[in-house]
DNA sequence: GCCGTTTTCGGCCCGACTGTTTTCAGTCG
C-alpha cells in the first residue's frame, strides 16, 4: 500500500505540472495543501480511505478524494497521466534551477520549444533566449552557470527519506526465517546528509538463499552475484532509492559490515594499517569490535569513518565520545500556529513533553517575515501571555521559553528593537531572504547578527536547501572567528532539508569552542523526530554532548542564555 | 480545488529582490 508520503509526491506533481500549463494558481495551491496535509498527517492516509473518511483530511474535497481513491484502487491516476501527455514532464527538473520558475519555464517551452537541460544549454549558448521579454544577457549567463552547477551537483536521496526507508526494510527482512540477522550499512549508516543508494548487510548461513529470500519478500528482481566471501544483489527501483543487499555468513558478519559501512578512503586507511602489520585486511571476523581489535584499535563509530584522521585518533586513544540522542533536553528552534506553524503551542508542549523534552523554546517568525505570519512586537506580547497560560497547565513537567526566530534584515541588523530582544529568554537569528548576495555582503550581514549581544544562537546559518539550493556564499574563516569571539551558539538545524551546520562546519566550529545548539525548526508535533539527523550531523562533526547546549540540565542552559544576554551590557 | 461564526460563491498569507524594464513580471522564501 503507497503511504503518505507518495500519495503526497503524486499531488505536488500535479502541482508543478498544472503551473507549467498555466492553471489557475488556486487550484495549485489546492494541490499543493492537500499535498502538505498529507505529508503531516500522523495517521495512514489508507486508513482514512478504507473508512471513507479521506474528505477529513483539511484540504482534501471531493475531487481529491476521488483521486485518491483511484490511486488506491488501481494504482493509476486517470488524471496525472493525461496531464503528463500534455505537459512535458522533463520541464520539472528545468523548474529546479535557480531563477527559472514555472513562467519562465512555460515560456521556454511554447515559445522556443525547450522541453529538456540540453536544448536549454543549446539555446542559452546560441544567445537564443534573450529574444524572449524578460530574458536577456544576464539570464542567459546565469542559466549556463545554473545548468553547469545542477549536473555537477550529487544526485541523491535525502537522509530524512533514506533512513525511514531502511527502518522499513529490516522490519520486512528480519522477519525472514533464512536471515539471521539485517543491518544498515553504507552511506545511510555513516548518517550522510545526501546518500546515493541504501546498502542493507544480511547475515545467513546461506548468502544467496538469503538473498533470494530477501527479493521474494521485496517483490523484487535482481541478478545474485556470487563472490567467494558473500553474495549482493541490486534492486533498481524505476524513481526510487537504490538497494543494495549484501549477505554473508555470520562468521565474518564483523568484516562484512566494516567493508560495507565504508567510506572508501576509511577503507583504504584500514587496509594499509593491516598490510603495514602484516594482516589480511580481508580476514574474517564476527563482529566489527573483533575487526578492529585484530589492528589495535578500539571500535570506530560509522559517523567518524570518513577519513578525516578517525585512525590516529583511535589509535592514540583519541576518539571522542559522540553525542547520542537522548542527551538532548532542550528544543530551543520551534513554531507555533501563531507565525507558520501548524499546532498551538499547548499541542507543540505536549509533543515535546512526551519525547522527553525538559525545555521547549516556541521561537516564531518576526514580523518582516510576512509569508509566515511574523510577530509584531505587540502579537509577540499577546503570545507570552499564551505561554504563561500553557506552562500553568502543565505544571513543571516541562520549561517553556518565550523566544523568537529573529530575521537578519539586509543591512544585518534584526527585526526586532533592543528592548523587544531583551525581553525574550532565547533569540535565534535567521536569514532567509536575499541568500544569493555576494560573499562580503552577505558575510557583513551575519557578521553584524553574530556580535549583537542579544542573539544566542544563529540558525540554519548557510541557509542550504537540501537537494537543491546551495547555501550563501560565506566567509566561513570570518564567521567562525566572529562566533568564537561572541560565544554566540551555531545551529545544527536538524530538518533532513536543512542539516545546516553541516558535518565538516561542525567540526570546524568545536576547533574553535563554538557551542553548538541542535534544534529541529519544528512546525508540527512530528517534526521533532528529526532532532536524530541533526544528532547524526553533530556526530558526523565529532561532537561529544559537551559541545551542544541543548545536553545542559535546564537551569545551567537557563544560566548560559542569560549570560549570553547581559554579557557586553 | 477547497472552504465557510465573511457560509454554497467569491475569496484564497506577503514583500523584497532581480533583471529587465521605463513601470514590471517572475522568483524566492
Amino acid at each position: 500500500m503507497p503511504d503518505n508520503q507518495t500519495l503526497a509526491a503524486l499531488f505536488k506533481r500535479i502541482a508543478l505540472l498544472l503551473e507549467l500549463k498555466g492553471e489557475n494558481p488556486y487550484k495549485i495551491r489546492a494541490y499543493r495543501r492537500a499535498a502538505e496535509a498529507l505529508t503531516e498527517l500522523d495517521v495512514p492516509a489508507t486508513v482514512l480511505w478504507e473508512e471513507q473518511r479521506l474528505t477529513e483530511i483539511p484540504g482534501v474535497g471531493d475531487a481529491i478524494a476521488k483521486k485518491i481513491d483511484e490511486y488506491l484502487r488501481t494504482g493509476h491516476l486517470t488524471f496525472l497521466e493525461r496531464l503528463e501527455a500534455e505537459v512535458p514532464p522533463s520541464l520539472i527538473e528545468l523548474t529546479q534551477l535557480p531563477g527559472l520558475g514555472p513562467k519562465k519555464v512555460r515560456r521556454l517551452w511554447q515559445e522556443l520549444g525547450i522541453t529538456n537541460l540540453d536544448a536549454l544549454e543549446k539555446a542559452a549558448q546560441e544567445g537564443r533566449l534573450r529574444a524572449l521579454s524578460g530574458f536577456g544577457p544576464k539570464s542567459e549567463a546565469r542559466i549556463l552557470e545554473a545548468i553547469h552547477a545542477h549536473r555537477a551537483r550529487p544526485q541523491g536521496f535525502l537522509l530524512g527519506q533514506a533512513y525511514p526507508t531502511a527502518l522499513h526494510l529490516l522490519e520486512i527482512l528480519r522477519a525472514l526465517p533464512e536471515i539471521a540477522q539485517a543491518e544498515m550499512a553504507g552511506s545511510v549508516r555513516r548518517g550522510k546528509a545526501m546518500v546515493h543508494d541504501l546498502e542493507l548487510l544480511l547475515a545467513a548461513a546461506s548468502p544467496t538463499e538469503a538473498l533470494q529470500a530477501a527479493l521474494n519478500a521485496l517483490h523484487a528482481e535482481a541478478e545474485i552475484v556470487v563472490h567467494p566471501d558473500y553474495a549482493e544483489a541490486e534492486i533498481q527501483p524505476p524513481e526510487g532509492l537504490p538497494i543494495h543487499l549484501i549477505a554473508a555468513q555470520p562468521a565474518r558478519w564483523g568484516t562484512a559490515w566494516v567493508f560495507s559501512t565504508g567510506s572508501k578512503t576509511h577503507l583504504n586507511a584500514l587496509r594499509d594499517l593491516a598490510t603495514a602489520q602484516g594482516h589480511n585486511p580481508e580476514a574474517p571476523f564476527p563482529t566489527e569490535t573483533a575487526y578492529y581489535a585484530a589492528l589495535g584499535l578500539p571500535w570506530i563509530p560509522p559517523e567518524l569513518r570518513e577519513g578525516q584522521g578517525e585512525i590516529e585518533a583511535a589509535q592514540t586513544k583519541r576518539l571522542p565520545n559522540l553525542i547520542t540522542a537522548n542527551a538532548i533536553q532542550a528544543e530551543l528552534h520551534s513554531h507555533s500556529t501563531w507565525s507558520d506553524g501548524r499546532a498551538s503551542i499547548r499541542e507543540m508542549a505536549e509533543a515535546a513533553l512526551a519525547r522527553g523534552l525538559r525545555v521547549l523554546a516556541i521561537t516564531d517568525h518576526s514580523q518582516s517575515l510576512g509569508v509566515a505570519h511574523g510577530l509584531t512586537p505587540e502579537r509577540l506580547r499577546a503570545q507570552k501571555e499564551e505561554i504563561r497560560a500553557v506552562q500553568a497547565a502543565l505544571g513543571n513537567q516541562i520549561l517553556l521559553l518565550q523566544g523568537a526566530e529573529v530575521e537578519i534584515l539586509a543591512d544585518g541588523s534584526l527585526d526586532y528593537p533592543d528592548d523587544v530582544l531583551a525581553e525574550l529568554d532565547v533569540v535565534v537569528a535567521s536569514l532567509h531572504t536575499s541568500l544569493r548576495q555576494p560573499r562580503e555582503r552577505i558575510t557583513e550581514r551575519l557578521l553584524r547578527a553574530i556580535r549583537n549581544p542579544f542573539v544566542h544562537i544563529i540558525g540554519h546559518p548557510s541557509g542550504r536547501l537540501l537537494p537543491h539550493r546551495a547555501g550563501a556564499d560565506l566567509d566561513w574563516e570570518a564567521v567562525l572567528t566572529a562566533a568564537a569571539a561572541s560565544g554566540v551558539a551555531l545551529e545544527i538545524n536538524a530538518h533532513p532539508r536543512r542539516l545546516d551546520l553541516d558535518d565538516e562546519h561542525v567540526r570546524q566550529a568545536i576547533d574553535r569552542g563554538i557551542p553548538l545548539a541542535i534544534n529541529t525548526d519544528a512546525h508540527t508535533p512530528t517534526d521533532f523526530d528529526n532532532r536524530f539527523y541533526g544528532v547524526l550531523t553533530a556526530r558526523r562533526g565529532w561532537a561529544t554532548a559537551d559541545h551542544v547546549i541543548n545536553t545542559r540540565e535546564p537551569k545551567r542552559l537557563l544560566a548560559w542564555l542569560k549570560q549570553k544576554s547581559t554579557k557586553n551590557h
